[in-house]
DNA sequence: TGTAAGAGAAAAATCGATTATTGCGGCTAG
DNA sequence: CTAGCCGCAATAATCGATTTTTCTCTTACA
């Protein structure tokens, strides 16, 4: 099954820009923190070229900080920045699952009720999250995928990987975990039955609830014995 | 006046990332065309690797097209795609805009009057068009800057640039320019007079004109010999 | 006439070394 | 003391050369 498509080869710029994007979006990188070039190159063993050519278009994406003459920095988390970008995933996602449940076709509602599934019966142990982590990221891009915009996807794509470093930082919480994962059958069940309007006041709140889930890794973060 | 910052000591990357941006989006490069690196090389006189550096970073913003092993290319122009980012334009402008008049204050006022009479002013003959182009762009930024969402501008200007490819490959359009050149005026106006609804209606008049441009750019493309 | 294989050329990607810039310490003049 | 300057070490940026992959053209064979 398949297009016989040659075999995609990989440049080691793209393999480490994948990894790198996962670490940084999964918070393996301390917030604020300067990126070791140098250190970066054994840790991935990686050559200068094809490491600073990914650090590059992280940089383009907005995973990175790059500042001329003095390298790249990981952006520091901030509660100001977080509001942003959990309004506008409120936004663009309301509006994206709107025009997905307008023009989703039949195969549309197979592919969501198979993420879905998927989603519930993968397991969240501490070293099966990255896994757990994939599926909760491919049920909601499924959610939404047939909106009909390659923009809007691309920036929905951006905003979920910047609300993910900040959702790995903070501590979990069960209780919202579950409530967060009923949801998503939910949103499932009201996608199936065409109900744009629940359906986008159901999404407003799920985004609401991981905002709220987020917001606790940035408040911690402050430090008592400093007073900045 | 200003702060006494250091001299912000641009690198070659972020030298030839400036430029090729601005070449791209005025349509320098053919549309679909592959990207001669060795070719840029010269033409820019620049070391491969802040030019392949500055290509990754267009890569990630959407200017070029990469593919693993065999290089970058320039996008082409599609209709379909025009159409996505007209609409994408017409729904986040329309937001911004929205927001901008709810919190912008009287220094923005005060902006906003000046971009507007910088462009008014300003001489569109051929030789001058960059410039004319600048402050068109400026323009635009200023009228949505107060939004309160860095997130939100920051896929606007993308978008701009993107939408600015088409325009900028389309012929001239005297009387529709006039057209929009007077809404710049009037969208100042409602922005002042802070008419939320009619600056929204105006604003989508004003991409959908403007797109309605940009469109001729493609559709003259197809070539009458062959009837695909 | 069509298809496959393969050599050679062209282009992309990567490496290793070099150059340029920054950041940090100590030193000195006020 | 403290602000400012020098020089050294660390790091970022860039260069030139090499390796790897793709592309193209030719030839062999069915």
């Amino acid at each position: 099954m398949g297009i016989p498509r040659r075999k995609e080869q990989l440049t080691a710029s793209s393999r480490i820009y994948d990894i790198l994007r996962q670490d940084l979006v999964n918070g393996r990188f301390a917030a604020g923190e300067k990126v070791a070039i140098s250190a970066l190159k054994e840790r991935y063993e990686v050559g200068l070229s094809p490491l600073r050519e990914a650090l590059n278009r992280l940089a383009a994406y907005g995973l990175l900080i790059q500042e001329n003459q003095r390298g790249f920095r990981v952006p520091s988390l901030e509660r100001g920045e977080l509001d942003d970008i959990a309004e506008m995933r409120r936004e663009l996602e309301g509006m994206a699952l709107e025009r997905a449940i307008r023009f989703g076709d039949a195969e549309w509602e197979s592919e969501l009720l198979a993420a879905a599934h998927r989603l519930k019966r993968a397991d969240m142990a501490p070293e099966k999250v990255d896994e757990w982590e994939q599926l909760h990221a491919r049920f909601h891009r499924t959610l939404v995928a047939p909106c009909g915009s390659v923009w809007l996807l691309r920036f929905i794509e951006q905003l979920h990987d910047q609300f993910d470093r900040y959702r790995r930082m903070a501590p979990e919480a069960q209780e919202v975990r579950r409530v967060l994962d009923a949801q998503h059958g939910e949103l499932v069940q009201l996608a199936l039955e065409r109900d744009i309007k629940a359906a986008r006041v159901l999404m407003d709140d799920h985004i609401q609830r991981s905002y709220e889930v987020a917001l606790r890794g940035v408040t911690v973060e402050v430090s008592p014995s400093r007073p900045g």
